[in-house]
DNA sequence: GAGGTTTTTTGAACATTGTTCAAATTTTTT
DNA sequence: AAAAAATTTGAACAATGTTCAAAAAACCTC
């Protein structure tokens, strides 16, 4: 029994890694359930034992890629350094995820389009605790005086949708170079706080 | 001919606006051709007269509500005052479409999932229309020496990508109200250039 | 390991929605 | 009024998500 469900677990975790890869692939639009089944070698209805339907396994696909990046965002805000040299880094860490991992990160932005509303609220939460992490910089940077005193919801909010937009223009055979790139973001939007 | 293509055009436009009108009552993913044509006491099946597949149609409005933006923003920019003045009416101008005509003016930021790829250029190309007028009046106060030197497109991306941001998480009846929320928005936003 | 129980998979059917198109209808022109 | 053009219809089709009863496989108990 125990047993049994971890199995299940398992194969639905396998499930998900499967997904990321399609949607990353195709893009999250031309991602059927199909072609998700498929590529696990069976058929689209057993999906439906694992998931109650394609916006639950999207949400959890997404899910499991936000956990990825809260788990980095900690270890970018742990690491040595002035407040802002965090938040330069936390900076870094957002727009890669943002760029890198577009299709599925990317649900963040408008999880209406994505999900169904039921959902919504789950998703929202999860998304609260990636937030809390550039609060929690911001705040703390104000309150040692390194930041200016500022309202810490809207830069966080400011923060997020500068970095968010990046994946909507930056290709990688463009003009200017991903790292350069997170340069410029972090310096301009140090500034915010200055 | 000439008479019966300007009725044609007349009746595209009715079926247009009726379109922007349903979109925003429901949503984007949740307004169907049958939808539209019922409203327009019409079958499905005639709308493919008019437009050549829904994406044309969803094209259509969001073309429209953006030429509607950039006839306002044209005249944000005309009005009196420093560059500053003219790049804080800009935002509140911006914010203003992003919030209330979130369904059509929204679907700047994800292209990919609202249009074919095939009609991707001649939305970029509006978009650009659009954005470039953010990057004249930051050159511009650059150029005057009110701004302090900036990479502009850079600058651009940023003012664009936290300004649109602001439809995901804005409420009527949240804490913020709109106008306090765009006076924060310019007062941080032109930090940037400081 | 046989028999029963639970878990998993299947495959067919269904629902929804976008799309096509030949034929019918309406409108316009001559 | 006849011919031509423009518009609309309605039925069919295609693609996909979803359901579900039945079959198959895996597991468990004695």
């Amino acid at each position: 029994m125990r047993n049994a469900s971890r199995k299940q677990q398992e194969k639905r975790e396998r499930i998900i890694l499967s997904a990321i890869a399609i949607m990353n692939r195709e893009g999250f639009k031309y991602t059927t359930m199909e072609q998700v089944a498929s590529e696990m070698r069976m058929t689209k209805g057993s999906l439906y034992y694992y998931f109650r339907n394609k916006q639950d396994l999207m949400f959890q696909c997404h899910e499991l890629v936000l956990d990825q990046a809260i788990e980095d965002q900690k270890e970018a805000f742990k690491a040595e350094g002035t407040y802002g040299d965090k938040l330069r880094r936390m900076i870094h860490c957002h727009i890669d995820y943002a760029v890198n991992r577009k299709e599925t990160f990317n649900m963040i932005i408008q999880p209406e389009q994505a999900f169904e509303k039921g959902q919504l609220p789950s998703i929202v939460e999860k998304r609260d605790d990636y937030a809390r992490l550039f609060d929690r910089v911001v705040s703390e940077g104000i309150g040692a005086g390194e930041f200016q005193n500022s309202d810490v919801k809207i830069i966080r909010m400011i923060l997020l949708g500068a970095m968010n937009w990046v994946q909507t223009w930056y290709r990688k055979d463009g003009l200017i170079g991903l790292d350069e790139l997170k340069d410029l973001y972090a310096e301009y939007l140090l500034k915010l706080l200055k």
